[in-house]
DNA sequence: ATCCCGAGGG
DNA sequence: CCCTCTGGAT
């Protein structure tokens, strides 16, 4: 994609959402880094449904270890991937409170050290809790950035160093929520609703069906 | 490359 | 039935 076309790409994401922001429900940042956690492979919608009761009494990585493994597994079965999520958030929070003083590290490596936590996820955390310009590689990301001609790669870490090295200082903090909502709400994996993009003439993929469904 | 693994949508 | 959802560890 040309310089000229990444910048109105952002601009028109920027103007029709001047504030985004995470759907993901949290009361902190402890519970933010959980919640991040736990929505691998996950909606976030499902993640909150199941994270509203628990973060109404877990809020602290000590109340988290004091509930214990089996307990948080009752609070989050609904949640795909639940028991390797369960133990990860357990050990983490438990390494939080041995290492970090019972506080988030806003630090990238720190987080990526603790268990459960990758890049993708260091990079929301950093993103969400500290404004950083982090560029967090989601399922999303990737398939817009090589759809659309954005950030084209073969690997998240690819997209996510293309993505730094195209993304303008005005639009970086933001980068990453425009892009997953966009992904979400219009730029589906399965069917793309080019009809109604706001950036479809600087798209590099073109629809065999540009119109929406008759009845629709 | 493979495993983990439930809910929601088509 | 199938695919997708803000991945990480081995």
């Amino acid at each position: 994609m040309r310089k000229a076309d990444v910048v109105e790409f952002y601009r028109r994401l920027a103007e029709a959402n001047p504030h985004p922001e995470t759907e993901l429900e949290s009361v902190n940042d402890y519970t933010l880094l959980v919640a991040v956690v736990l929505s691998a492979q996950a909606t976030d919608a499902g993640v909150n449904k199941a994270t509203r009761a628990l973060f109404a009494e877990v809020d602290t990585p000590q109340k988290m270890v004091a509930l214990g493994l089996e307990e948080l597994k009752r609070h989050i079965r609904t949640i795909g991937l639940f028991n390797t999520k369960a133990k990860n958030v357990i050990a983490l929070s438990q390494a939080l409170i041995d290492h970090h003083g019972g506080h988030v590290p806003a630090d990238r490596d720190a987080l990526e050290k603790l268990p459960g936590v990758g890049r993708k996820t260091a990079n929301v955390v950093m993103n969400v809790a500290f404004s950083a310009e982090t560029f967090a590689v989601d399922t999303h990301i990737f398939r817009i950035g090589n759809r659309t001609g954005l950030a084209k790669g073969r690997t998240v870490l690819a997209v996510e160093k293309r993505l730094d090295a195209v993304t303008p200082a005005p639009f970086r903090v933001h980068a990453h929520h425009w892009l997953i909502l966009h992904g979400r709400y219009v730029c589906k994996a399965r069917k793309p609703e080019c009809w109604r993009c706001i950036v479809a003439d600087l798209c590099a993929f073109k629809p065999k069906t540009p119109l929406p469904p008759a009845k629709a």
